[in-house]
DNA sequence: CGAATATCTATACAGTGTTCAGATTATTGA
DNA sequence: TCAATAATCTGAACACTGTATAGATATTCG
């Protein structure tokens, strides 16, 4: 008990509640989103099981904000894969269109389980889908490659639905061994040929 | 113990295996992949927690058996709204591909919760991707549209990877609220228009 | 400093997967 | 036919899970 209070300060000074998804999120990533346990979670950071009652209002919950967390993390990483582009005009436009779905399945890939919790049924979304991130990433893009004369404005109608449907698909096909890892190319090609690019 | 007898000739004979099978899609149909539990399962069939061991290795096991029926569930629905497609030649292709990519469609959005057991990385599968029912269906569909003229080859190669992410990421993220539930015709129409169809 | 509050712990309970020894039933073979 | 054998299922136990409650501890504020 003196240990423990020498050890650590013994109190989180309201970091709990991150500290709780943070290691949640790295069990998860080890053993999937079923398999996660509140206890192991706070174990993992050091505290009572109880103690994330005062944070989360049960395990769904908590998983929920994982969840949250997790989808703005991708969402991070596409912008952060589009920012790399320093090309310009149409080339720019199409660069950049293809990091964004190349970094979307880029993640998917490297981290099956969190992309398993965020799409598979684990956390409830009140999120209204055109508000996300990850839309308005892909109707910037759509946008550019108007703009830049890529597509017309007629091909782009409702391509939101097909190029994130095509993406996501793959991803989760892939991860679940239901289709070659390699097929990721043909998904892009197909995508640009329904959008008539280039 | 002696009404137990009376009641149900007390052995199954042989088909306790499938029983449990039935008993578990059952369950995940009502509460989801994750809250499926070996006990509940036991109990709705009428016997022992332990019973099943005599048939599963243990509970993932059982799920994975509970995968493959499902997946080949699925793969009948669609054959069966293929053969409700009356009309032959390019207007019977066209018909059966789309009832194909319907039927899937349907089915999941009918049945989000063993959707997600197929899909959500809860079974394991050894299964080589171009055995199984579901490519099978797709090739041959695509190989119609093909021989009546309605796309070319070109358009055709690697055609199922495209039709089966769009079709799946569709199903996914409007089973998962991402997207809009009326998403779908516009998937369709994108995929036509990546096959050059028509 | 002392009281009020926020934060965390200890304990308990019902439910989970899983194991194993044994009871029950079916099947076999002499 | 009837014991011996094999197949099938039960009961009890173990460690683990989510969660509720009561109480202990640390922090903050008057």
């Amino acid at each position: 008990m003196a240990q423990k209070a020498a050890l650590k300060s013994s109190y989180h000074h309201g970091d709990l509640e991150s500290a709780l998804i943070e290691a949640a999120i790295s069990l998860v990533r080890k053993y999937g989103p079923d398999h996660l346990s509140l206890r192991a979670v706070s174990a993992e950071v050091g505290v009572s099981p109880s103690a994330s009652y005062h944070y989360f209002q049960d395990k769904d919950s908590l998983v929920s904000a994982v969840g949250e967390v997790l989808f703005e993390q991708l969402a991070k990483m596409q912008e952060q894969a589009i920012s790399k582009i320093t090309n310009t005009g149409a080339r720019g436009a199409k660069d950049r269109f293809e990091a964004m779905g190349s970094a979307y399945f880029k993640w998917a890939l490297a981290e099956p389980n969190l992309y398993r919790l965020i799409f598979g049924g684990f956390c409830e979304y009140h999120q209204n889908h055109s508000d996300s991130k990850a839309w308005k990433l892909l109707e910037q893009g759509l946008d550019n490659l108007v703009r830049e004369g890529l597509i017309t404005k007629n091909a782009r109608q409702g391509g939101e639905v097909l190029v994130w449907s095509a993406v996501h698909g793959a991803s989760s096909l892939i991860i679940e061994g239901l289709m070659p890892k390699n097929s990721f190319p043909l998904v892009i090609k197909g995508v640009q040929r329904s959008l008539g690019m280039k």
